[in-house]
DNA sequence: CTCCAAAGGTCCACCTCGAGCCCCATTGCC
DNA sequence: GGCAATGGGGCTCGAGGTGGACCTTTGGAG
């Protein structure tokens, strides 16, 4: 091969940008994305073990898929045991209360490089949101949010503890008012948690998280742009640092 | 309508975050996507006007669409005037020089919301780039890339800046070394300067970019996080305010 | 007790899209 | 003149997604 890149005005070294311009366009049919997105709203426990699912004409349209396939990809949800459906009025499709007999993504062959693509991308994205929802002029709507999601986190058991972390770091994004930057911190927030059921979660680093957690809301409310990041990059290199421990 | 968040165990406000879950699967047809994408490519200067994208068979590998669905793209984008092919060896699809003859997204209806959206969210991710890039061990080919953005860029005419300018953030988020955050700001740039192409772009600003450029691959390539962020997020605010100011 | 509303369960006809072919036209280097 | 590389055009096939109609179950309302 003469090597297209020879003589022709073509440019030099775009490195990753292109890989990132060129990537292909579907990431995979409906129902694998459905899958997906559906097992997000689990690991991020949106929807909280014992909640019901939107209603399955409800959700196609919101996911902008027909009902045969978001049935699917419900069906195959169910045979994992992660969701149940009930029939009849006030029935709906349930996420049930204890998913993991060992029921994980199969053996997940976590590159070094993913994780470390995860954690530093997560790092932008989360610290980042601190700053911004500690920089705006949050409504009191918002201030309930954070403090209501931080009294749920705090002293949670190791059951529920996954769950209610992600919901309180997720209202962190929401009070950045920046939609876009929610959906991009929803997105990473998924892939850290897969990352996190392959490790166990202990005592001690839920009360450090506690911690934390709390400092970041009080720099957010107290309007400490500098602080909220400061204290946001803290709590998440400790969960880095676990994560790259347990994590090959 | 009873309203379902009756007695069920529904859970309470969530806000943004599961909107962004139950969001559309799909963004629009493999067509739509296409074109979008390749639009992308072109406003941010990835293949330089002149310069010649990947050979259809390729490229429609790599997009990961069927060569006619490509060839669908290409040929609106041809009708548009951004592109243009040639036959034979050495041919190819090729930028068109001067893509603008009013030949614009059409009346770009740019809320309020969706621009504060768009700035806050690029304000995350790119003053978070510069902090990871300058906090990497950067090699010797990142530490080039970097210089030879910068250099491209400085002093560049009106004609080219917008496109020399995207190709340098591209630069600091690629040395930052996480794909997934190069792939958001891809995404990020794209839209903004979807937003540019709307306002005028005056010499002073170019030369006030400059400055600003250097200063930010400076820190980075000192190795200074905080400088890296800070001398970023300043050069961000300064076109943060020109696009508030120009757009209603 | 009956009816109805709201939810899940089932089926089917249609159609879009991508895969995998084929060959042709054009061009420029060897 | 041949050859290689590229775009242009067309073809069929099949998977899978869509939209719709209809059925079943269930529990509250009247």
């Amino acid at each position: 091969m003469p090597d297209r890149e020879g003589l022709p005005p073509t440019e030099p070294a775009v490195r990753g940008a292109d890989e990132a311009l060129f990537r292909p366009i579907r990431g995979g049919n409906a129902f694998e994305e459905t899958v997906e997105r559906l097992l997000s709203t689990l690991r991020l426990g949106v929807v909280a073990p014992g909640g019901r699912l939107p209603p399955g004409r409800e959700l196609s349209a919101r996911l902008g898929v027909s009902r045969a396939t978001l049935r699917e990809a419900l069906a195959t949800l169910q045979t994992a045991g992660y969701l149940a459906s009930r029939r009849g009025r006030y029935g709906g499709t349930f996420v049930v209360a204890t998913p993991p007999p060992g029921s994980g993504p199969g053996p997940g062959g976590r590159s070094a490089a993913e994780i470390d693509d995860v954690l530093a991308y997560r790092q932008v994205l989360e610290s980042g949101a601190a700053e911004a929802a500690a920089a705006r002029s949050l409504t009191r709507a918002d201030r309930e949010h954070l403090s209501t999601r931080l009294a749920e986190c705090t002293g949670a058991g190791p059951a529920d503890y996954r769950r209610l972390d992600s919901r309180l770091h997720l209202a962190v994004a929401e009070v950045a008012g920046s939609p876009s930057l929610t959906t991009a911190v929803v997105d990473i927030r998924s892939r850290v948690n897969e990352l996190l059921d392959a490790i166990p979660l202990l005592a001690p680093n839920i009360e450090h998280s506690d911690r934390q957690h709390a400092a970041i809301v009080t720099a957010i409310l107290a309007g400490d742009p500098a602080g909220a990041r400061r204290t946001m990059a803290e709590h998440l290199a400790g969960t880095a640092a676990l994560l790259r421990g347990f994590l090959t």
